[in-house]
Order: C-alpha cells, then structure tokens, then sequence
DNA sequence: GCCATTCGTCATGTATACAAGTTGATTACG
DNA sequence: CGTAATCAACTTGTATACATGACGAATGGC
C-alpha cells in the first residue's frame, strides 16, 4: 500500500486561507488579485498558490481571466437557489433510500438523541449549531449509504457554507432548526418515507427564505467594514 | 469584460490526450505512471501535466501516491453502481421539474422527432447512438432549468461514459433506447410525470445491467490487447 | 480638447531547477 | 540461505525563470 497521510501540504494551506478569506468577507465577490500577491502575502511561491486557485474555481469560488487576474465569483444568486433545489433533491431520496433499507442505520439513533436534548439548555448556540445542522444534512445523506450521492451533497454543502451561515444569526431559527430536526427523525423512523421527505423539503425552504432575506444586506455590510478596515 | 477566446491551451491538449487514453483502454485501471513519463511522451514539461492529472483527478480518473507517482483509479463496481443510482435520482427530479414548469421547453420536441424517426432507415447506429443517448439524457436534466443539477449530471455522465460505451455493443440495446426513449417523451409530453420517471428509471437500469455484465469481461480483453500490442 | 496609437508594466501560462520522501534492489551480516 | 540495513534512482512538491498576451497610462496626431 502507499502512504497514509502525509503532513499537510503548502498548497493545502493556502487553499484553507483562501476559502477562509471568502466566506469571512475579507475576500469579496468581484474582488480581483494575483497569484503574485497571494504568494507574497503568504510567503509561498506561485505553484501552491495556483493549486489552490484551480481548486476553489473548480468548487466555483473564484475564476480566472486569462492573464489579467483572478476574481472572487460575483455573487450569483440564482445558483444559490439552484444548489439549495439540488440540496432538496439529494437529502429527499436519500429519505426514501433510508426507508427502503433492511435495517435502520445506526447513524439514525446518534442524531436523534443529539437533536432531542432532555434540557433545552442542553442545547448548542451559535456557530455550533450551524456546524450541527451541516452535520445533520450530510449525516442524513451518509447513512442512504450512496458515497457518490454523499460527496456531491458534501461539494454543495461547502458552495453553501457562505451562505448558510447567515441563517442562524437569529434565535427563532435556531429554535426551529432543532423541532424541525427532531420531526424529520421521528418520520424517518417510523417509516414514514414521504412525510419524512416533506418535512425535510420545508425545513430546507426554510432556511432558504432566511438565507435569501438577509444576504443581500449582510454582504454590503461586510464589504462596508472591509473598506473602513483598511 | 475579459477575455472570452483563449486557444486551448497546453493543460487542455494534455488533459484530453489523458482522457482518451484512459476511456480507450490504452491507459488501464491500475496502470501507474510519472508526471514525467507522460510530459516527454506529449513533449510539455510537468506543468501542464500536472494540471491535467489534478482535473483528471478531481473527476475520479486518477489518484496520485504521494512521491511514488500516479495511477488510473481501479475499476470500482460498486462506485459505477453508485453513480448509476444517482443518475437515476437526477434525472426523476428532471422529469418531475419538467412536468410542473408553466410551459413545455423547446427541447422536448426537438427530442421526440429526434427519437421517433420516420423510418428505421432513419435511425443512428454504432458510437452515434451512444453519443445520442448521452444527449438524451443530459438535454432532459437540462430542460428542467437547474443549472447546477445540469453540471453535476454531465460529470456523472462523464464518468460513466468509460463503461456506458459498453451499452450498445448489442444492436438490441439500440432498438430498445429507442422505443424507451420515444416512450419517456410521450409520458413527459402528456404530463405524466410518476410515468415518464417510472419509465425513465426502468430505461436507465436496463442500461446498468447491460453495463455490468459486459464490463469485467471487456477490460480484461482490452488489458490483453494492450499487452500484447506493446 | 479628444481620440487613436504606442509602449511599459504586470498578469498568467509554461519550462526548468531544486528539495524532500518513497521504493526496491543490493549488499552486508547472522 | 534468510533477513535486515543501506543506498541509489526516481517520484512528487515547491521555487524560480522565461514567454506571451492583456491592459492602461502616456503620447502624438487631428
């Protein structure tokens, strides 16, 4: 066999900054920069760099132009909607898999127990919770036992992210997100494929409409205090 | 705005040169192979080369060993099972989408003259038709409006290409992509969708099956042509 | 004053040089 | 003869040098 893991590469890291650079704003949508640049500002050479950049315009973060540059992909909010239709078409079979399985994954009884605390004040808050719920998603996808179903669920939960993070900025949600979790386990337990897979939809559609409502401010708001920042 | 029209670049020469090697069998699952080796038989330094591997890589072809080079990924059955599953759950959301859109799309009807000729004469045959059906299928997702499905369904309809070509070997698969074809449009056209699914998951499936049953054999043939060819 | 042209600067694309680790055969030793 | 240590060749990962095209500011013509 051949290696395992070996330590993690330069190229991996400039890849993590970058991605962290977009989802925390301080790389905007439409922003433009170099290879150079990166490169300098984070000490490594252009190679790692160019790794990293045809990684994240693959996964549809940034894009290059030909010997001018590259740019954060402008937000395009038609594809995020698309990706949220996509996400409800995955996580929906993926309920019916479930059921049509011989027996109940074992996963089924880890989330329910997680999503159904004796104490509300058991309960987790803040970017936690947003870390649960992708958990939730992808777990529910897993456990249909489709590996390839499972990575394009994982790709367009990271193409997500961005967004989605915005959605738990307010308590109501967050109350909602674990009720909600907690009705779509008890149908998919029981059997109940398809009300298990319409509660799944308006959960999803949701936290679609939430996400909608505040992206638009959220971002100029960002972009605002990057500009003050500097 | 940018540029729009680069010629193909060296890392497109290299990674359509890979990729043909690949789905014609000179290349064989479990072949391993340099980044050197490939940049003196194509005359191109590593550079390129290594973008190409890295695409190729991203879409499941290859995997790199990490010092100790690279290798066509080896046949995993259960992956293609995998990924016909998924297709077929893509493509039912397709017909759904298609049935509940306000008016019918335009490539509907292109599709059902194309695969309702007027005389059998008329019909393709060969490698043709297997480029037909390709297009069959990813017109259909495509008429259902959701980009992102669109694109996630062509890579699946990529990867898949290296063991669907297997498919119509046998003139009966082609007569038989016919009539389900033509049947899959009438249901779609009429607003059934449950049918056109039902109809379209039945069409699919024969195709797996054919697929699966041809597949061991084919590889271990074209691995001994190969050898002996050398 | 305005527009077209020119040319310098900088961008990516590609080639090459160097660093670090893997592999497998060879060799030394029990 | 078998086994473990060694080492040389080869691999990818990273840095750097060079080629080619894009873009914008300065300049010249009108």
């Amino acid at each position: 066999m051949a290696n395992q893991r070996r330590k993690e590469s330069v190229a991996d890291r400039v890849y993590e900054a970058l991605k962290e650079d977009i989802f925390e704003f301080r790389l905007l949508p439409g922003d433009r920069f170099s290879e150079g640049d990166i490169g300098t500002r984070l000490n490594v050479s252009r190679t790692p760099v160019r790794e990293a950049l045809y990684r994240l315009q693959r996964e549809g973060h940034v894009e290059v132009l030909f010997r001018s540059g590259w740019q954060v992909k402008p937000f395009d909010f038609r594809q995020v909607e698309e990706l949220y239709d996509l996400r409800i078409t995955l996580e929906r079979a993926a309920v019916h898999k479930i059921c049509g399985l011989a027996e109940e994954p074992e996963a089924l009884r880890t989330l329910t127990a997680l999503w159904n605390p004796d104490h509300p004040s058991e309960r987790a808050v803040g970017s936690t919770v947003r870390m649960l719920d992708e958990s939730f998603h992808c777990d529910l996808v897993a456990a249909a036992g489709n590996r390839e179903m499972t990575r394009i669920h994982r790709e367009i939960t990271d193409r997500l992210r961005i967004v989605r993070r915005l959605d738990f900025s307010r308590e109501e949600r967050v109350d909602a997100t674990y009720v909600e979790h907690a009705a779509i386990l008890e149908a998919l337990r029981s059997g109940m494929a398809s009300e298990a897979a319409d509660r799944l939809t308006r959960h999803i559609r949701a936290s679609q409409k939430a996400v909608r409502e505040i992206t638009i401010e959220r971002i100029r708001e960002a972009a605002e205090a990057h500009r003050g920042g500097q």
